[in-house]
RNA sequence: GCGCCUGUAGCUCAGCUGGAUAGAGCAACGGACUUCUAAUCCGUAGGCCGCAGGUUCGAAUCCUGCCAGGCGCGCCA
């Protein structure tokens, strides 16, 4: 529809400056937008304002020349100029009807499109370390994270999921002594648990289980085997847990990545050879430093340690070169607020080994506020006390925790309240937007036993030009814009774009509903509001599957 | 001290690639179910868009400086 008006705004102008009515036949970057108030008609163009300069004119006197211009046609009802020379179409019903055909044609299809050209492009989230469990912050970076490459696939890039897990280095050791602390105390001994282990309680359930695994010699081992035994047992297991856990969220990864293969492949050494030769490091008190300040960082970085071992910047380097190796023009993390600080090291990095700063994008995660019924939960990561990911599940449901971790922009901190989440009311935006897809399919059975629809896999509108309700026009508008917002969503990688459309969808569809009967004496304008309201479905259904939330016949 | 994010209705937030009269939900008050699901809808009330400058025909939106809050500034990960 906009393409259309925009079409003929341009041929107007071509027209005029033929006729001599503007001085230039120079087309302005305008804007075709739908204005606020009805008053000012259903699609409106700055057009004239953003000629002022070319055409040296009075923004007022460039539209009336325009629209004198313009030729008659069948579905636009009337035009003016309005305001400092906006020039606002007042479509007639017939304009909107053919977005019904097109919503039940394209299907799960409708708002899909190849606005990203098929770019590949990797959105990498989540990637928590295997060593407990995965608790609130990690589910909003999940939820976004899994909504962005959703979102950007259905806007036509191709996507790539993946988790990186850091299955190496220093963490992993203090787990497996964890761990192995906790089975000793078990078995009898007297242990001096250390400060900076893990104190959760799944340690204590670890250990049981390696204990029973293992058989009571396993506590006669040497600290250092054992230790290796635990970290490798427990690290298993709790990244199994992590897959699990984020399965039962909706989540599911193309590729798992290990960090530890980085080592085991030469790849990291690789790497620091590569670096050594194009000189971006040098050796200061023992250590091997990047020269990450020549690209934006504010002071140089270790890569390896005067001890000899890579830091664990050195393995995100690698890591992050094997991503390009591996084809992708673009690379998302998604990292929550608290890592900011490594953006810049990381996009130096990246840059001085030849890669666009573009072809790296960090999408920062602010930090989730846990409260239950508006007070703050107290947590204590430190001491082992917080709420994980799957208790939010186990009692919210994952559709209701999905919906309001993409609720609100990840640029700003998120209160998530488990009482609203978990309430079945109007408190609680999941249920609205499920409830008219619910409401529809209750509406379609309905029709289905007054046999008013032959077909229910409807490819077309029947008797659209019925449709003349100021409502129903306005549901159509909005039904209109799904693609138009997709598309915004996945330019800007905001998934609460979408989140934001479908709550004005659904309200326009309450709105209908509770001032229209669908199913009516007239059976020719059942057929034509159903159909209407079929598509409608279609695009919540559409939408809900963006964000990962299922879409109920009922409820 | 430096960096990133945020500041919009009593509360939680949209709107921020500049446009017309700044929106929604919750909370408050008053209404609507013999009807396809009241998990809904309608109405009323509620605003120096943190403050001060600047750019512009036009600023919640862009720039600068303040103020306030959150987070971060390791040879940790």
């Amino acid at each position: 529809m906009k393409n259309l008006v925009k079409d003929i705004v341009q041929n107007a102008a071509q027209k005029a400056f033929d006729n001599d009515m503007l001085p230039s036949s120079q087309m302005p970057d305008m804007e075709i937008e739908a204005p606020k108030h009805d008053s000012q008609g259903d699609l409106s163009t700055n057009f004239a304002m953003v000629s002022a300069g070319i055409q040296k004119m009075a923004p007022r006197k460039i539209a009336k020349a325009l629209i004198a211009a313009m030729d008659p046609v069948d579905f636009i009802d009337k035009v003016e100029v309005a305001g400092p020379g906006f020039i606002n179409f007042f479509l007639r019903p017939s304009a909107w009807h053919p977005v019904v055909d097109q919503v039940l044609a394209a299907d799960e299809r409708y708002g899909a499109s190849d606005f990203g050209r098929n770019e590949k492009v990797q959105v990498e989230f989540v990637s928590a370390n295997p060593t407990g469990p995965l608790h609130v912050g990690h589910g909003r970076g999940a939820a976004v994270g899994d909504a962005v490459g959703n979102i950007l696939a259905f806007a036509g890039f191709s996507v790539s999921k993946e988790y990186y897990i850091n299955d190496s280095g220093r963490q992993i050791k203090t787990l497996g002594t964890s761990v192995w602390f906790r089975l000793l105390e078990m078995a009898g001994r007297s242990i001096d648990f250390p400060d900076d282990c893990y104190k959760g309680e799944y340690i204590k359930d670890l250990a049981g289980r390696v204990l029973a695994a293992e058989g009571p010699d396993f506590v006669n081992l040497s600290d250092d085997a054992a230790i290796a035994v635990c970290a490798r047992y427990a690290a298993q297991q709790i990244l199994g847990d992590i897959r699990n856990d984020l399965a039962s969220f909706g989540v599911a990864f193309d590729q798992w990545f290990s960090e530890q293969s980085l080592y085991d492949s030469g790849r990291l050494q690789q790497t620091i050879t590569d670096l050594k030769a194009l000189d971006l490091v040098y050796e200061k008190d023992g250590a091997l430093w990047f020269r990450t300040s020549d690209f934006g960082d504010e002071k140089d970085r270790v890569v390896v340690r005067s001890n000899a071992m890579t830091t664990y910047f050195a393995s995100d380097i690698a890591y992050h070169q094997e991503k390009y190796e591996r084809g992708f023009d673009r690379v998302i993390d998604v990292w929550g607020a608290d890592h900011h600080g490594y953006i810049n090291r990381m996009a130096a990095s990246i840059v001085a080994l030849g890669k666009k700063r573009e072809q790296f994008q960090v999408i920062l995660v602010q930090l989730v506020n846990l409260l239950r019924g508006g007070k703050p939960v107290q947590m204590s990561t430190r001491a082992g006390e917080f709420v994980t990911l799957k208790d939010i599940v186990d009692e919210v449901g994952k559709d209701a925790a999905r919906f309001m971790f993409l609720s609100r922009s990840y640029d700003s901190g998120l209160d998530f309240d488990l009482e609203v989440a978990k309430q079945k009311s109007s408190d609680n935006p999941v249920y609205y937007v499920q409830y008219v897809h619910a409401r529809i399919a209750g509406i379609w059975s309905k029709a289905a036993e007054q046999n008013l629809v032959a077909d229910k896999d409807v490819t077309r509108g029947k008797n659209l030009h019925l449709l003349v309700e100021k409502e129903e026009i306005n549901l159509i508008k909005i039904l209109a814009g799904f693609p138009e917002q997709v598309q915004k969503s996945a330019a800007t990688c905001h998934p609460h774009v979408i989140f934001t459309y479908l709550m004005s969808l659904a309200s326009a569809f309450h709105v209908y509903y509770n001032r229209h009967k669908v199913i009516t004496a007239d059976s020719s304008l059942s057929q034509a509001r159903l159909c209407l309201v079929m598509a409608v479905k279609k695009v919540i259904r559409n939408g809900l599957a963006l964000l990962g939330v299922s879409a109920p016949e009922r409820m």
